[in-house]
Order: C-alpha cells, then sequence, then structure tokens
DNA sequence: CTTGTATACATAGTTTTTCTATGTATATTT
DNA sequence: AAATATACATAGAAAAACTATGTATACAAG
C-alpha cells in the first residue's frame, strides 16, 4: 500500500507527547491504535506514529503520572484505554501552550525582513 | 547573569538547521557565534543554541553541501563565515516549506473539535 | 593588574526521542 | 488459505541536541 511520505521525523520529536495528550484531552479516552489511527487521519496520512514510539510514550506518561490506564476485553483481544490524570489536565494545557508559543517563535525567527534587523 | 526558561529543548529539534539556513539565505553569509546571538535576539531570549549544538550542525551542512565557508581574521581572532550553496539555497526553501505545512497540520490534530470527528 | 565577561572556534561523551525490527495473538477480508 | 487489519509490547539503532570541556583573544571593572 501506498503511503504519503512522512514530514521529516525530526519534526515531530517533542510534539509526540504533546499530540498525545491533547488527544486524551478531547477525546476522553483513547486506546494506542485508535491514536495513531486518529493522528494518521487527521493529518491526511502525513504523520504516521510508529508502534515502536506510541507504546513507550505511553508507558512514559503513566509512569510521570500524566495519565492513568484501564483495561477492558473486546472479543477476545485486549484494549488498554488511555486517560488523563488530574495532573495530566494541567499538563497538557501547559506544552499546547508553550508549543504553540514555540511556533510564533519560529515564525519570527524564520520570517526574518532583514531590512528590519 | 539571569535568562528567562528556553522552550523544552525537544521542541527545537528538527528545526535547528532550518533557523540557520533561513538565517544564512536572509542575511548572507554570517559566522558561527552571530548565528547564536540573532536567534537569541529574535527569540527574546527564548531560544538559546548552544555552541555544542550549533557547530557540529554547521559542520553537516557543510558536508552535505548546503553551505560553504571562508574564513577571516578580524584583529588576531579567527572569523569563519558560512554562507549557503546554490544547492543550500533549494534546500532552504524545502527545508522552511515542510516546516509550516508541519504547523498547519499540528494545529489541524491539536485543534480538534471532538464534535466534528 | 587581575578577574570576569564577551567573543570565537571546536569536540568528546551523554541524554533523549523516535525509529526499525521483531515478537505475540486475534479478527476479518479476499 | 493467505493476506490484511487490529492490538499490545520491547530490544537495539539512529539522530539530534545537550553538557562539559578545551583553546584563545579582547575588553571592562574593580
Amino acid at each position: 500500500m501506498y503511503l504519503k511520505p512522512m514530514y521529516s521525523k525530526e519534526l515531530l520529536k517533542g510534539t509526540l507527547t504533546t499530540i498525545i495528550l491533547r488527544l486524551l484531552a478531547t477525546h476522553g479516552k483513547m486506546y494506542g491504535y485508535e491514536i495513531t489511527q486518529k493522528v494518521k487521519i487527521l493529518s491526511g496520512e502525513k504523520i504516521l506514529i510508529k508502534e515502536g514510539s506510541l507504546y513507550p510514550a505511553l508507558h512514559k506518561l503513566k509512569d510521570e503520572g500524566l495519565v492513568k490506564t484501564e483495561t477492558e476485553m473486546v472479543g477476545n483481544r485486549m484494549r488498554k484505554y488511555y486517560s488523563l490524570t488530574e495532573q495530566g489536565g494541567v499538563s497538557t494545557k501547559e506544552k499546547v501552550d508553550e508549543l504553540f508559543q514555540f511556533i510564533d517563535t519560529l515564525k519570527v525567527i524564520l520570517n526574518v525582513n532583514p531590512k528590519l534587523t
């Protein structure tokens, strides 16, 4: 199956955790596979989160107390739902805010009019 | 000396090379220290590029043929000026474009209205 | 006059993040 | 029956930026 090339992987660095947290904030509880698919669809298949990136990131968020889990059986298949803790809700706001501030700063630097500097 | 805290270092990942290239595109030739100071000022001291990040990045860009150098003595002090090669000019446009597309995608994902998904 | 700060380059080794590759297993479609 | 999709997980590699350190000159403060 053909997939449009993803953005330079490097760009995702530092933003994956923020993406996960924000999706959990807007969707309530989600399971891992669901997160990969949601990101794939919302990004027009341009951001493809790999399982080798997602699960370690989720485990880390749990260790840090930002998300909690509940396991559910669907048929014979396990599903592990992730949702924000109270602390995770606070952290999400901070991280999203920081990311947008960073983007604003980036725009200043990248759109420099040399006559003004 | 007190400095406002920098953005989460992770956010810079993947954007440093684009920042360097874009600054060279708008300013012609620049030397390393000048780049760190320009970024510091343009970002309101929120992005502080470390020498341990900058010089390896510049050397890599040179290895890849995206920038070229000329050394100049200012008093007794060496100054190594970096400027874009032709290929570097093309690459700069691509990278800046990719970064802004990534930012647009990121906004879609982070601003999701759950009612619409 | 000497101490600290600024300018200016460079690199070794560490940390962090994401990736590739692999493994297990069930469900559904062809 | 085979291929694809669903669903979790982890080990080890790769990439990027960091910390820490080193060299050296210039200038300001005390």
